[in-house]
RNA sequence: GGGGCCGUGGUCGAGCAUGGUCUAAGAUGCCUGGCUUGGGCCCAGGAGGUCGUGGGUUCAAAUCCCACCGGCCCCA
């Protein structure tokens, strides 16, 4: 009774390819709609960025973020007031202003309105008005929307939209000591949503030049990608007393005097998010969702022999009535297609376990169980269908988890001089240098391995013992530089 | 910011160099009927394309030229 072979050669020779073609037969995306940069999400993408974006409210809530919701349109006085904020999205806003058929002389005429590309300038001028004494703090507030960026470069189904779907918390504090400790929390709630996916990424204090326009500092989840790139999936930036120096978001000291609160604001992607758990998990035939976000958890598939095909159908029945109430189960009962077929359709469609009942496990009262991880088959009798559904599924979330974390760690390699490091890129690895701090140095190698610095660990505290790889002065610590989305 | 490549039914893709034989091959997917059913089987029938859009050259354009839209790659 063996099961297939799974097989991910397509998706590390050939990722665009190979992804485009998921995104369709999946039923996760279509980039077809005629806009740059803007997609359609169809049932399975959108039922899984639903499915995660509720976890990770779940958890922004428990830590006392409010939901709220804010306008999608800034005016273009609040966007310029944060001078390097302004700096740094300035080339990718989208204005807007009203429609005027026929009358192209006037379109210049009204004050422009900007869509959002981050909300920083669109609630902080309310944080302004609602903050006044320390006891309205901390403030925490989280929203799940989409911003807007009128990126230039090529697009990139998923990757790199023009229409980005993400959750983004802002938070306003005392004192920076406390939203230090919110920083913390924050990156705790992301890193357990991306560890729950069992997707795997480094978490990096990104190098000063590559901050977010108006942070103090950020640091960045980056997940690996089959060709090499990494994806961003979240950021978590500490914005100090910046904005709301220009906002004016001012209060009353507990001590007496005034003071501007210390911010935070901090993103997650949905849809980069999503493109990590086709890409990680994924294999040649096409995704294998996680079983907790999984549009379909089980599917039911039966193998009615001819001239027994009411028995069978019977039995496929009281099995889908013993898991339907567990699990999201789908029974294809459909008559034209082989069950052979059935199988390649699902698999391509990424349901994480089919349950095969025919005519054998009639006779057994068995059903045979199939992963789509492993492509492992083994009968369970029916008594103890639904605790072996449990732990198959538990089983296949640990092991899509571990097989991510074992490709991160190949894909990451230690590199003692530039051409090696240049070569690696190449290759699509992560390169890890030894670094002195200096952003010179970091800059340099930006240069001469052809790839971006995205900075050193912030989970762990990495010291080096070795020269720097571009000076050759006493090392400090680890960069990681890769080619990125 | 600079340079290059590409766009043909839902998807992939032949044809484009050297315009006419294109009423556009093939595969896959989709629909109908039959046969099968423990990995995509087989047989028969069918729907689906103003060749990205607009303009130009020409007796004649999928094919040549221009612009735009969309996609991809490389370099800064």
């Amino acid at each position: 009774m063996g099961g297939f072979i799974a097989r991910e050669s397509e998706k590390f020779e050939r990722f665009s390819e190979w992804f485009d073609n998921v995104l369709l037969t999946a039923r996760i995306a279509d980039n077809r709609y005629p806009v740059k940069g803007f997609i359609v999400y169809l049932e399975n993408g959108w039922f899984v960025i639903e499915r995660v974006r509720r976890r990770l409210e779940e958890l922004l809530e428990e830590d006392g973020h409010l939901p709220m919701y804010y306008p999608i349109v800034a005016t273009l006085e609040n966007f310029s007031r944060e001078a390097e904020h302004i700096k740094g999205f300035m080339g990718e806003v989208f204005a807007v202003g009203k429609l005027r058929l026929g009358g192209e002389d006037e379109a210049q005429q009204e004050a422009p309105l900007i869509l959002r590309p981050t909300s920083e300038t669109i609630m902080y001028p309310m944080f302004a008005l609602w903050i006044t004494n320390h006891s309205d703090l901390p403030l925490k507030v989280h929203q799940s929307c989409a911003v807007y960026r009128y990126e230039t470069k090529a697009t990139r189904a998923l990757y790199r939209v023009r229409e980005i779907p993400w959750n983004e918390g802002h938070t306003a504090h005392a004192t920076g000591e406390e939203a230090e400790e919110q920083l913390k929390k924050a990156v705790e709630i992301y890193r357990k949503v991306l560890d729950e996916l069992g997707i795997a990424y480094l978490t990096l204090r990104r190098p000063d030049f590559d901050k977010f326009a108006g942070a103090e500092y950020s640091i960045a989840f980056d997940a690996w990608n089959p060709d090499g790139k990494v994806n961003q999936v979240a950021t978590v930036h500490n914005l100090g007393t910046n904005f709301s120096r220009v906002f004016g978001i001012e209060f009353e000291k507990r001590e007496g005097g005034k003071g501007y609160v210390w911010q935070l604001c901090y993103g997650f992607g949905y849809s980069r998010v999503l493109a990590a758990i086709i890409a990680q998990h994924g294999d040649d035939l096409g995704p294998i969702f996680p079983p907790w976000v999984a549009p379909i958890q089980v599917v039911i598939v039966p193998i009615p022999y001819k001239g027994r095909e009411a028995e069978v159908y019977g039995y496929a029945e009281r099995v889908y009535e013993l898991l339907r109430g567990g699990y999201r189960v789908k029974l294809d009962e459909r008559e034209d297609m082989t069950p052979g077929e059935k199988y390649y359709y699902w698999e391509r469609r990424g349901v994480p376990l089919r349950v095969e009942v025919g005519p054998r496990d009639v006779e057994k009262n068995a059903v045979v169980l199939v992963r789509r991880d492993t492509g492992e088959k083994f009968s369970v009798p029916i008594e103890r269908l639904r605790e072996e559904v449990a732990r198959v599924l538990e089983d296949i979330t640990r092991s899509l988890a571990e097989r991510a974390r074992g490709k991160l760690s190949e894909q990451i390699v230690d590199v003692k001089s530039l051409e090696e490091g240049a070569r690696s890129i190449e290759e699509g690895k992560i390169c890890r240098v030894s670094w002195c701090g200096r952003e010179e140095c970091a800059l340099s190698l930006r240069n001469s391995l052809g790839a971006e610095v995205r900075g050193y660990r912030y989970d762990i505290e990495e010291r080096s013992d070795k020269p720097c790889t571009v000076c050759g002065s006493q090392g400090r610590t680890y960069l990681y530089v890769a080619r990125a989305f």
